[in-house]
DNA sequence: AATAAATATGAAACTGTTTTCATATTTATT
DNA sequence: AATAAATATGAAAACAGTTTCATATTTATT
């Protein structure tokens, strides 16, 4: 490997010169800068990030933690991060948190050292109080998930407003039974706590009471959503539509009602949340709400970015509009 | 943030006994260790990892080359790569190549600058030789590709196999005209040109000639998928079976050929490649070829930081084992 | 008791950059 | 023509560690 060193002993000029011509600075005559650019692709010479790092404090590295990366969701939203990333000039390490607050402290403490410029946070594990410190070595965002006391920027969907387009769809196709599945616990706060209250609002617009026994908490996978059918196929009175959390917990209901029997839509009606691909690959395809994950994934790194650039701009809240698909479902 | 030189002053010692102390050394004394360690701990001292690496350490980092990081078989991949890592104290860095020569260069630069220790190839976009000199700034293990000539470690499956036992079920339950989908070219080199080899060999010993207007290359997604079935339709000689590379292209299949009132599998048998949690929510569940993925990804970690303590150690073939998964498409 | 080996410690050099400071040269302004 | 400002350049310091080398003290061996 050749160092800035060689490139300045084979362009005659100094370190510093040459150093000038890799950042750009001004005040480095034409000449001696293709003089330097010329030496350096002789030597095919790359700046040691290392050095530069431990001058400048710039990574040029960002970290991303989700829940687990093989939820689609998840996947998608690190796609479109890495591409922008990319195209930014940064890398990204990933950290699945897994439900483990050691992992995720763990991995914020990368910032600490800074390996990492700033975190993209999908997930939250910790108690805020305890991630908060933190924002004391670098900046973080939060993506999807959002914390209403936090002083970070924020980038999120009007869950409220998602759930509440959805149950409404339901309501207007003549349904009144409707069951609910969600994430987290009913009155937690953050996302689960906003979709919990877009469906009672819907609900409540339409004078309709709810039924508690038609909602499940702490679901998540297509294996929960099997296991929730199941559980209805039980009930002495049946809810005719569901809402679901996910499109994964939505397809788990499908196959399960399918597999008993049950005709979709007609029997049972089910609305999912994401707009995964998997969504158009339900027989029959899954209406659902879409979560404009590219453009999240985009604006978070753009946000993480510019407060590296700008340190003092604080909380900013930005909202992604969010929409439904109606397909065959319901 | 506190350094060295803090832990030092406070702990009464020099730079260097407080360097013996945080990379366990030997010759320190029983009490002045403990003098470091708890000077180290008052001031929350973490060694600055950008430091370390300028002066030629290991930075627990590693680098993997993924495609597309939202196809689920990747996902997956990753996934196991980065649970194995983290509790190896390594950190995991994603690169999605994206069919790009360029991206998957700038990736392999962070091997050459230190940026990470070793690179986990799960996709090779551009020539080996081109790649081959980056082995010489640290280790470099081909995981689900590889390269015949590569001198490298190499995680793979018998691709050969699992197309043979994929078309081999297929001529069991009675087909004879059996289409095939694969991702590269016919008689490009690597996992396809296996996959094909085992296809051929399938067909060979039952005394099937090849029709080739049923062979379709270069397929990756379920759109994919779609049009082949869209082209099988228009065709007066149909396959009564097809043997595809992957559940998507399976998926994408089946939705269409259900779409046109075909039924699977008695109208048209598909069997997937992967085993990826699509394959159980097709409607019928789709037979498929499974991919140990896990053990894979593992294996991976396992090996590249086995040669990163043990330079000399090159190439080295582990085979994975692959399996028929039957389910109700065949 | 003399010598060799093992243990313990620190000063200084080194890693490859960027930044500061000093200084020389050129151009613009009065 | 004299002075100020802009342009151009390099030597040396700084970043935060690790490694080398020198040296002092103990312990083991002859």
């Amino acid at each position: 490997m050749s160092t800035i060193s060689d490139v300045a002993k084979l362009s005659g000029l100094s370190k510093t010169t040459v150093s000038r011509v890799i950042n750009n600075h001004p005040y480095v005559s034409k000449e001696n800068k293709e003089q330097v650019l010329k030496a350096m692709k002789e030597l095919g010479y790359t700046p040691n990030p290392a050095a530069r790092r431990l001058r400048g404090q710039l990574t040029t590295t960002l970290g991303v933690i989700v829940p687990r990366i093989v939820n689609p969701f998840f996947s998608y939203l690190v796609n479109s991060i890495e591409q922008t990333a990319y195209n930014k000039g940064y890398q990204v390490l990933i950290c699945q948190s897994n439900e483990d607050k050691e992992k995720e402290l763990t991995f914020l403490n990368l910032l600490k050292t800074k390996q990492v410029d700033g975190i993209i946070m999908t997930a939250i594990e910790n108690d805020w109080s305890v991630i908060e410190p933190f924002t004391n070595y670098g900046p973080i965002v939060l993506c999807n998930e959002y914390v209403n006391y936090a002083d970070v920027p924020m980038i999120r969907l009007n869950q409220s407003k998602g759930a509440y387009i959805g149950v409404k769809h339901l309501i207007e196709r003549g349904h009144q039974k409707i069951a609910y599945c969600t994430g987290g616990l009913f009155d937690e706060q953050g996302k689960d706590k906003d979709r919990n209250h877009g469906y009672q609002k819907a609900l409540q617009e339409a004078g309709i009471v709810i039924n508690p026994k038609w909602v499940f908490v702490n679901q998540h996978s297509i294996e929960d959503g099997k296991q929730v059918m199941k559980q209805i196929l039980e009930m002495e009175d049946r809810p005719t539509a569901v809402f679901t959390g996910s499109d994964e917990i939505a397809g788990g209901i499908m196959i399960e009602a399918k597999e008993h029997g049950l005709i979709v839509p007609d029997d049972i009606a089910i609305i999912g949340f994401d707009d995964q691909p998997l969504a158009e690959m339900l027989d029959p395809k899954l209406t659902t709400i879409r979560q404009p994950v590219d453009q999240m994934g985009e604006k978070s790194v753009e946000v993480i970015i510019k407060r590296l650039n700008n340190p003092e701009m604080k909380m900013e809240i930005y909202e992604m509009p969010i929409e439904l698909v109606v397909r065959k479902s319901t």
